[in-house]
Formats: C-alpha cells, structure tokens, sequence
DNA sequence: GCAAGGTC
C-alpha cells in the first residue's frame, strides 16, 4: 500500500517551522487549507527508512468545546444543582462553528493519508487536543494508523528523534484534561446560575446585566485579595524601638556625617530597649568619651547576577512593576510583537536558553538599534579592556520543553512601532536579552562597625566595580554609597544618639506584580491565563485598583468570600485550586480512574452547593444591601443606597436627592426642574453635593488628598463621562487649581487637579489651559497634559501632534520664562534620578524644543528627541480629518476632550 | 448570560 502521512501541529507557526526542517533544504509546497490561517506544507521525508510524502497542517489550540447538552443549556431549563450531577445532565463535546474550517481541512486530508502522527505540544493540553484532532481524522477515515510525535524543541535534532520513535497517545493524560473541563464548566457553570438567578429573583432586580459568577480561577484569586486585605484591617501596630547613631567624620579636609544601623535592627521590648540605650548613652558621656570606637572595617566582593531567561509569569509581573502596564494589556501587546515576527513566542514557562539556540546571531540582530545597538556590538566584539563581553544565559529552572524563552527575533522598525506600548514592551524584552546574554555586576562592600559602650552599630559603603548588565537593563539601578576613609581603631565624634520608637506597618495591598506571584505560588490559572482571571474579577467588580494600581476588593467581592465562609464552603481559599489539580494529577498516573474522581469531586462540589443554598440567607443579608433598590415611595429620598466610600470614616455614601422633582412650564415648554443631589454619610452626617445629570458609579480608585472614593460620573445622553472625587469636588484642595484671573475653576473635577502620583489628576501645575507652544504641524496652540506620562499636545482636535515626555520625566511646570529662539514657554522638569546615569541634573528650566542640556539627557538614555516635522502619515492624518469634518480618529480621545473642554459642565 | 484551557 501506497503510504501517505498527514501530520498536524498545535498552531500554525509550528507546522510550518517542523515542515521546514523535516523537508532539510529540498524546502516544501504550501496549499491553502479551509482556514485561511492554518495552511498545508508537502514534502517528502524518511520514514521507516522509506522515503514518503508529509501532508502537514495545524490546528489553532483546542479543535471542541464541551458544554451542556440542549436540555439544560438554557439558564433556567434545569435546576443549577442537576448541572453537579452525570446522572442529571449530560455534556456534549463538538466543533465548534468558528473550528469548522480547521475541521473540513482535517476531513480533506485525512481522507488522502494512511498514517496520522500528531505533533502537538508536549504538555496535557496538548495531548487533549492530539485526541481531539485524532477523532476528528478518524471519523473520515477509520484505517488511520495514529502515531504521536514526541518533542521538546523544535530543532532539526528533536524531529528526527521524534520521527524515530513514534509512540502512542497517552490516555491517563488526556482523562485528566478531560475531567478538569467537566468539573470546571459544571462548577462554574452550577454556581454561576445559582448565584445570578438568586440576586435576580430574591431581590427582583429583573434587569440585572451583572453577572455574578463563579470559577475555581477566579474564586481563589478574588480570596488573595480579600485575604490581603482583611490582614491590613486587622492589623494591630507594635511600638518598637531602635538606637539611631550619626558620627562624624573628616573627609578630604571637610566634615561629614555618617548615619549607622544597630546591628540589633530594633527591639520591641520599651525596659529593654530603655535600658540598652542608658547604657550606650551613659558610656558616650565624659570628656573623652563622646567619641566611638570603630572597632572594624570589613570589605568584600558583592555580585548582582545577571537577570534569567524571559518566561511569561515573569514578563508579566516585571512590566506591570517596571513599565506600569497591566499584565492583560502586556499580553495583548506581546501577541501583536509575536504574531509580526519581532518577538519570540511569548507564551511560555522556560527560562533556560537551549544550548541549540544561536544567541549570538540573536545579539547581532539588535547592534543596529540606535538605543542599545551599541551594547550589542560590544558583546560580539569585546576588547581587552571592556568588562563587556557575550556570556551564555544563566539556566532557570523551569522548562515546559516546547518553547524558549522570551526574546526578540528581530531588530525594532527603524521608525517605532504602531504604539508606545508595543515600543516600550519590545524595548524591554531586547534589554533583558542582551542583559541576559552579557555578565553579572560586581562591586566592592565596606562595613564600617562601631562601637558605643557595648552596642555595636554598622555603616555599608558600595563601590560599584562593574556595572555589567546594568548598563543595558536601566530597569534596575546600582549605585555607589560614598564612606569616608576610616581605619579600625580610628575614633569619631557622635553627632548624635537617640532612642527612636517606631511602629510596625501593615504590608500593602496587593501590586499586580504581587498578585501574579501568589497565583502562580498557589497554581491558579496558567502563564496564558493568569492575565485574563485577574480582568475577569475586575470586570465582575469583584475587586478594583486603587490609585496606586493596587488591588482592593470591592464590596461585592469581600461579600462572596465572606459568606462563602459563613457557610463553610471552601471553594473560595487560595489553595482550592492547587488541591483540584493534585487530585486530578492521579488521574495521569493511574492512581485513580476518571470516572471515579469525577464522581467523588461532583459529589463535594454538590455537598458545598446544598450548603450554599441552605445558608442562603446569610448570603441574601449581604446581597440585599448591595442590590436592593429602594422603595419606589422614597425614590425621590434615596436614589442609590451606597454609591461610594466615606473617607472619613469608610461607610457607603448613599445618593439623596434633595428636592422633590417639579415639572413647570416655561413659555411653551414644560421642563422639569433639575434634580438636586448630594451623597450623604450616615455616620459623618456629611452632605456632598453632586452634580444633576449623569449616572454616578464607584471608580475604585481613591483620592489620594482627602480618602474619599472617585466616583465615575456617566452621562449617556450627551456622551461624556468624568471622575470626581465627592470631598474634592465640593472642597477644592487649595488655591493651586484657579484660573489666570485668580478664580477658582467652577466645578473641581479630576482632570482639573494636578495632585503628583494620581492617575487621575491631569492637570499640569501651572494650569493645563496655558499655552506653552505653537504646535509645529499645525500653528494651533499645545498644551501640557498628563496622564501616565506628561505630554505637550496640540490643542485642535483636527491635529494629532503629540510630544511624549520619557518615563524619567516625573514633574512638569510651565514657566513665565520663554526662549529666545522659538517663543515657546520655558519648561520646568523634574526627573526620577533612579532612571538616569549618576551626574544627570534633577531639575531642567529648558525650551522642549532649543535647549541643548535636555537633548543631551535624551541621548544619554537613549530617548528620541521631540520632533518638529511630521511625517506624511502624520500629515495625511490631519488632512483627512479636515475633509471628514471630524476631530481625532480616536473616539475614546474624542470624548475625553469634551471633557476636558467643559462639554460635559453641568 | 456560566469555567478554564488552548490559540490568531
């Protein structure tokens, strides 16, 4: 028989890569498939020391989904609990409509070939999917002879051991995958219904968009928080208490003060710590004795080891600390720079560099970038007195065998890339390469330890010998500590011993970054999907970030949990999840049969959901405070029981309206009288008023002056929305925010403060309206805005011109001062020093545009100069928003400029 | 309308 072999990879990329080294250098044919993604590659290859022709196609991820059957599909078709149970509702497993093209392909082909070899990954999604793909052929042709091909790189060495040793399809392995979806889809989808329909029905709120759901990701990952949170709330301070000794040195002719650390860090006992410092203050009084002893000077080597490889947890979390970038968003960027060929794959756990790999043509590829191009070439070509030099990667230990580590595959677009995040990602990831690929830093330690009476104190010094990966990764900062010259048995005067008390601290809420780490710590999600729990529990509303982008649980979400525990049902601790796949774990050993953990699993999850529902009402008691409407006779009283937090004492603020609405008839029109509303704490006996129209919700974020929660004001019949903050907006903070004629500016909403470090606060000081330049496209008038990063931007909304300050720029005020070469407004900037090489000034007055000593600060660390002439994309922009009639493309930037221009004033 | 896991 004539043999012909179709072979099928997890998505597209990899089919073509394996064809491409399975066909060696005679190359191979493509066909269009169905889909236009997942195209066909011929060749022909050895098998069997046989030469036969490869028919090889892929698929795109999981070919099926699994849901319920049609009877209980529908939300309402059966009870929530039937869904716990096999003996009451059954799943159905198909392709899905948007898989159908994928499908037809498989029919296509399978029909031509005699042998099957499956080449998805080598983990259990992946032998799911070979499955999945195996029914799929074989239902078009039963005499399929099914092999699978075992990888753990694609190089050309992997794929000839894998056609060598062909094995079959591990079926423990694929139980496993399947279970977890049953229990997953039946959980999620059990709960899911129960929770919604309750509010909904109990509380008649019949219009209720929100769902209220349940998952076993994203119940644990709502629990860190409020885990997190509720430990803040009940944390007692302790007093502690620590000797602080400053001592003084000569240097150079001049004296300088010296702080020290007690080496006993602090002590939390008051005698003790009274009693200790008695005696160090006793012994430093008399006439020789105002002195300490430095009893030794210590030197030694320090390291800081290169960072490791790239994987995607780590990505995550180090972008959302470093870039500020939410890690949803990392992840949608990452897509776009992998799916145009810049970037690696960017979904994967390994963090060691396959020896495979050539890395040096990696590095060769960045030398051209203007911004580290030179770094690169110093790695490929290191002389004898630069420290610089390319070292192989440090191994992590963490490898999913199927894809490297994150890195660029090739250079940056010489004129950037379509947006700045996408800049700003690839920008980070080539850094981390090339810091990856060259050598540790080194520096030179000095303790200096003295003496007082008996208590020993030290002083740490660093000489930082090499910078090393520092200079490319400005990420990260080591910088030297200056200690004067001193020599054991030298003695200083003490220029001051004191007993400080200090009180200990609550950790902080949550980072992203922190989040991300317990996820991955507790097992929750996967390095694909950790990104999209965390969005899912805020979308739910489930939790919210503050203005410092730390995760708070909104009132719903620390309802959930903390009736869930009422209850004693688990399903919201962290460890849930971990547990789950322990269990499901003996499935792929055979230590258990799926069927019967499935039974024992649905029984406990059926256990908790009776549980649930027979303590429901502790569950109501919650819901009904956060869903009930109020009375229709006191609607004109109450319009909405809690809208926001207190910030003086944390209560709810509820809406009131103030008058009662009456309808009155001017001329011939009759119009109703605007409803006068205010928030008003309960507790505080506070009245806030707020403005007549618009919806108001809970922003999450709170004002960083006064505590009070921003509230998100939504008026859709005129399409605006801005934030306020409710203290703020009825109490401007101070007279900074007033007009040129010395007015306050009318209502006082977010974008019209200027408060350092919010978010939210847009307004530049100085005042957003003063005009610092003349926009070098189009003559119209720029201002300085800021929202996560300080901007000058043309003010006509035909014009798209923008000037994007650098990341290190972290305060702007426009001056009185103007240059004398373009007119335009001084500038007065401030910069993050730890983003900037030591010797860089902190503080510039320049024009933008002219001044030489910020253009110098730019090369310095590599960012573009402000440009003054557009492109013709740029140009063509413009024009042809002039012939459209229209402002910005954009509709988000459309709207937040009826904002800012008072459309939304009411 | 519900989950989590792949993937474009």
């Amino acid at each position: 028989m004539v043999v012909r072999v179709l072979n099928v990879a997890e998505k597209p990329s990899a089919a073509k890569e394996i064809s491409g080294l399975l066909s060696g250098g005679r190359g191979y044919q493509t066909r269009a498939g169905f889909s236009p993604y997942n195209k066909v590659f011929e060749f022909e290859c050895d098998l069997d020391r046989q030469r036969v022709p490869f028919v090889f196609t892929s698929v795109s991820g999981h070919l099926k989904v699994l849901d319920f059957e049609d009877r209980c599909r529908k939300w309402g078709s059966c009870s929530p609990r039937a869904l716990l149970s096999r003996s009451t509702s059954n799943l159905v497993s198909y392709v899905p409509s948007e898989m159908k093209p994928i499908e037809n392909t498989l029919h296509r082909e399978a029909r031509a070939c005699t042998v099957l070899i499956l080449w998805l990954d080598g983990d259990s999604e992946g032998e799911n999917i070979a499955y999945e793909v195996m029914s799929v052929c074989l239902s078009k042709n039963p005499r399929l002879l099914v092999k699978r091909a075992r990888f753990s790189a694609i190089t050309t060495q992997d794929m000839r051991q894998a056609l060598d040793n062909l094995g079959s399809l591990n079926a423990p392995l694929n139980a496993m995958v399947e279970a977890r979806q049953e229990l997953d889809l039946r959980a999620g989808a059990a709960f899911t219904r129960f929770l919604t329909t309750r509010v909904r029905d109990e509380f008649l709120v019949s219009e209720l968009k929100q769902v209220v759901s349940y998952g076993p990701c994203q119940f644990p990952t709502l629990a860190l928080v409020v885990d997190r949170f509720l430990t803040i709330q009940s944390f007692v301070p302790q007093d502690f208490f620590v000797i602080d000794l400053t001592l003084r040195f000569a240097n150079a002719g001049r004296n300088v003060s010296l702080k020290f650390d007690w080496n006993r860090s602090r002590l939390f006992d008051r005698f003790i710590a009274s009693a200790v410092f008695e005696m160090c203050y006793e012994s430093s009084i008399g006439p020789d004795q105002e002195q300490a002893l430095v009893v030794a000077v210590q030197k030694s080597q320090r390291t800081r080891w290169k960072p490791l490889p790239l994987a995607t947890v780590e990505m995550q979390k180090q972008v959302s600390r470093k870039l500020g970038m939410s890690s949803e968003v990392t992840m949608q960027v990452a897509e776009k720079l992998y799916t145009q060929g810049f970037i690696s794959y960017p979904r994967t756990e390994t963090d060691v560099f396959n020896r495979n790999l050539n890395l040096t043509e990696l590095v060769q590829n960045q030398a051209s970038d203007r911004r580290w191009g030179s770094f690169a070439t110093r790695l490929l070509n290191p002389s004898q007195d630069d420290p610089i030099q390319f070292q192989w990667p440090r191994a992590g230990k963490n490898n999913d065998e199927a894809h490297p580590p994150i890195h660029p595959t090739r250079p940056a677009p010489p004129n950037g890339f379509e947006s700045r995040d996408m800049d700003r990602l690839y920008e980070y990831i080539a850094r981390r390469f090339l810091a990856c690929c060259s050598v540790d830093a080194k520096g030179s330690e000095t303790v200096i330890v003295a003496q007082v009476g008996a208590e020993l104190f030290n002083a740490k010094g660093m000489i930082v010998e090499r910078q090393g990966f520092y200079e490319v990764f400005i990420y990260d900062r080591w910088v030297d500590k200056d200690l004067p010259p001193v020599a054991t048995g030298d003695r200083a005067p003490i220029e001051a011993l004191e007993l400080r008390t200090g009180k200990t601290e609550p950790p902080p809420l949550l980072s992203e970054s922190d989040l991300i780490s317990l996820m991955d710590k507790h097992g929750i999600g996967t390095d694909a999907t950790i990104a999209q729990h965390i969005q899912k529990i805020l979308e739910r509303g489930y939790v919210s970030k503050n203005h410092l982008k730390r995760f708070q649980p909104e009132l719903l979400g620390l309802a959930l949990v903390e009736s869930y525990e009422s209850c004693q049902v688990s399903l919201a601790r962290p460890y849930m999840r971990a547990q789950q796949e322990q269990s499901l774990k003996q499935i792929s050993t055979n230590s258990i049969g799926k069927n019967e953990m499935l039974e024992s699993a649905l029984s406990s999850f059926g256990s908790m959901y009776e549980l649930l529902e027979n303590n429901a009402r502790s569950l109501d008691e919650v819901f009904r405070r956060i869903f009930v409407q109020p009375n229709a006779t006191d609607s004109w009283r109450i319009l909405q029981p809690e809208v926001t937090r207190c910030g003086a004492c944390t209560n709810r603020l509820a809406l009131k309206q103030l008058n009662k609405p009456t309808a009155r008839r001017r001329g011939n029109a009759r119009t109703t009288e605007p409803v006068r509303r205010a928030l008003t704490c309960s507790s505080c006996q506070l009245n806030l008023v707020m403005p007549p129209f618009g919806t108001l919700h809970a922003f999450g974020a709170t004002c960083p002056i006064c505590g009070f929660e921003v509230v998100r004001i939504e008026n859709s019949e005129r399409n605006t929305e801005y934030k306020i903050c409710p203290k703020c907006y009825n109490d401007p903070p101070s007279a900074r925010e007033v007009n040129a004629s010395g007015q306050p500016r009318g209502a006082f909403r977010c974008f019209n403060c200027s408060q350092a470090g919010c978010p939210l606060a847009t307004a530049v000081v100085g005042g957003s309206d003063t005009v610092c330049c003349v926009c070098p496209w189009c003559s119209s008038p720029c201002n300085v805005r800021k929202t996560n990063l300080f901007r000058v931007s043309c003010s006509s909304s035909r014009c798209n011109f923008a000037y994007f300050f650098p990341r290190f720029v972290e305060g702007v005020v426009v001056t009185d001062t103007t240059c004398t070469n373009c007119a335009a407004k001084k500038l007065e900037m401030t910069f993050l020093r730890t983003m900037l090489p030591p010797g860089t000034p902190q503080c510039l007055l320049v024009c933008i545009w002219c001044d030489q000593a910020y253009h110098t600060v730019l090369e310095l660390t590599g960012e573009p100069r402000p440009r003054r002439t557009a492109t013709a994309r740029d140009i063509e922009g413009v024009h042809s928003a002039v012939r459209a009639g229209r402002g910005r493309t954009s509709r988000g930037v459309q709207r937040s400029r009826r904002g800012r221009r008072g459309g939304s004033r009411t």
